[in-house]
DNA sequence: GTCTGTGAAAATCTTCACAGCC
DNA sequence: GGCTGTGAAGATTTTCACAGAC
């Protein structure tokens, strides 16, 4: 993960159901299987701008690093994408997986705190390139507010509720000082903010119905510098 | 997994051998057993920041959301740190967490890629406060190389193995744009640089003595876009 | 009584291996 | 021939539960 430090429910519901899953939500899913499909989307885009209209599992794990087996287990646990004989075909397996994502439509972005990662983010096309739309950027500091960064208008944090509201906004990007963060967490919960992506290194509680996944840089690099210090091997 | 996409060695080799921990390397910790050794030391520090002397096993797990066991668990793979009847003693579980993750002496570190994130992640203070330091940052754009960003001076890419060398980095950052990711991480590994924080998308190769972490932003949005859109819960 | 350290059990995740389709 | 989807086996990680220390 990254490591990162996550806390998203893993219901234990057993899914006995053998038919076809035709969409929607599967009972239970590792994140760890949707952190793969991520990864596999993003290489199938890469394949596909090459021209490669289909890849077998046993390819495209090759690419990341993962089993077939692991591949088609992890797409299994939301239907049937492959074709017997020839593999997925390319264009249909992308779409099918920002379908499950949620990344299949434009998701709006609320990004409070613009600091020095604040603004890196603002500037940041990585995001964009998968479907996310950073369009209001919020922050307590009176001499911020008004300019733009990136196209991105800054709001003073009393705004949040009205701007989420009006632009149906319900992710959020946490880019203030750790101490903070637990205060602004709950006005983004009481905004109606559903998805948090926390950047403090700090334990979000919230109610349950606001999920949250943590990035914790120097975490990131303690894990690197453990590796070094212990010898590792990356295989 | 912040998600995060790691890949770092786990070899198989059981160890059997129960005489004390004395020091060093165990023969194989599950990687995310280390992602919440620096969680556990994080919080360590702010209990010893608010007096606190000892904390339980039940205590410290509750504060980061984790079983007592587990806690117990952890800290068992690289010895016994606990007194029975008391509690763990903050300032010395940190001490010995430090050790482990090789954050006991200052860690210099080299950025390489001023961008944006670059630019920003210069500028962060969550990475010196856990024993990180930035020394040197590198870019191929002759326009950057002289200034300095947070009091770090900005060097061009053919320098690298030189300040490696002289400065005994160990340690890189790694944030340029991902088409040149793959051959500046070479460039790293050939300077002697031992381990790689990675935010570029895309999934390294490298030499099995170069470790490195791959901290993928957009990945991680999209973690908390699927929650969203498939209702879960954060418990 | 409190608390750690740890085998044993439970739960989870990954790989194997093969039936069935192209 | 090549390939997917999947039950069964294997491996790993987490939780349980308790002996022993304070």
């Amino acid at each position: 993960m990254p490591f990162a430090n996550e806390r998203m429910s893993d219901d234990l519901k057993q899914d006995d159901d053998d038919r076809e899953r035709v969409e929607g939500a599967p009972e239970s899913v590792p994140k760890a299987v949707v952190s793969r499909l991520s990864l596999y989307q993003r290489e199938l885009q890469r394949l596909i701008s090459t021209g490669e209209p289909t890849v077998s599992s046993n390819r495209l794990g090759q690419l990341l690093g993962v089993s077939d087996a692991q591949v088609r287990k992890d797409l299994a646990y939301f239907g049937q994408f492959g074709h017997p004989g020839i593999g997925y075909h390319c264009p249909e397996l992308v779409a099918r997986i920002r379908k499950i994502l949620g990344t299949d439509q434009e998701r709006r972005v609320a990004l409070v705190g613009v600091g020095n990662l604040g603004r890196a983010l603002l500037g940041y096309k990585g995001l964009e390139k998968q479907g996310f739309r950073v369009v209001a950027a919020f922050d307590a500091d009176r001499a911020k507010i008004g300019k733009s960064i990136s196209g991105v208008p800054i709001q003073h944090l009393d705004e949040l509720s009205d701007v989420v509201a009006a632009q149906q906004i319900r992710l959020a990007i946490l880019t203030v000082p750790a101490e903070e963060a637990l205060g602004v967490a709950d006005r983004l919960a009481q905004s109606g903010i559903e998805g948090i992506l926390n950047f403090a290194p700090i334990r979000l509680q919230l109610p349950p119905h606001v999920n949250h996944v943590t990035v914790d840089l120097a975490i990131q690099l303690e894990q690197v510098c453990f590796a070094v210090v212990n010898r590792e091997a990356t295989p």
